[in-house]
DNA sequence: GTAACGATCCTC
DNA sequence: AGGATCGTTACA
């Protein structure tokens, strides 16, 4: 029986932690008492003020005030008026920094991830190591990924939107 | 108050 | 290539 992921693990810097969340099981506990598992096959990172990618890049506001916290919380997010994107915030407390979920094996897509997984903003600020309902576990398999530019940040500038901070697992 | 804009996805 | 669709942010 694999066990649920620790507080220590998620405190870790997001960039270490992006890559190695790839192989790893996000576990949803429905209310009829369904568990689903999916293994985590894409992610990306978000890291700190400077990245003009990130949100916290245009200062601490209500919605951003949630990256702030020490890493094991979710960060949910409405982008384009109709997709949940889900990230998992990392690092200590007042480090902003999260890892967007990009997709699970047999999805592609951070929105149609949320979808699948029935996430939306009652997720927001959900404790991954307390929630019953959602929470994450090692499978014992690590993935090889490759890197690349995160995708839909060119208003990032060329520095930070060329940064290999997308990381996806090799199909095989 | 008002306006512009997305860490996307689907259809043409 | 273009439209859907609405919360967050910035600015008056």
């Amino acid at each position: 029986m694999t066990k649920r992921i620790e507080k220590d693990f998620l405190t870790g810097d997001v960039l270490d932690l992006a890559p190695a969340l790839l192989g790893m099981q996000l576990v949803r506990h429905d209310g009829t008492g369904n568990l689903r598992t999916f293994t985590i096959t894409e992610t990306e990172a978000y890291r700190g003020e400077e990245d003009l990618a990130c949100h916290v890049s245009r200062g601490r506001t209500a919605r951003t005030e949630i990256m702030y916290r020490e890493g094991g919380v979710l960060y949910v997010y409405l982008v384009y008026g109709m997709h949940w994107m889900l990230n998992i915030v990392t690092g200590r407390a007042e480090e902003p920094q999260a890892v967007l979920l990009r997709g699970v094996k047999g999805v592609r897509g951070p929105g149609r991830l949320t979808k699948e997984l029935e996430i939306d903003r009652s997720y927001n600020g959900e404790d991954l190591t307390l929630s019953p309902r959602i929470w994450l576990q090692n499978s014992g398999i690590s993935l090889a990924y490759k890197t690349t530019p995160r995708i839909g940040i060119d208003y990032a500038g060329p520095v930070w939107k060329n940064k290999p901070w997308r990381f996806v697992a090799i199909s095989s």
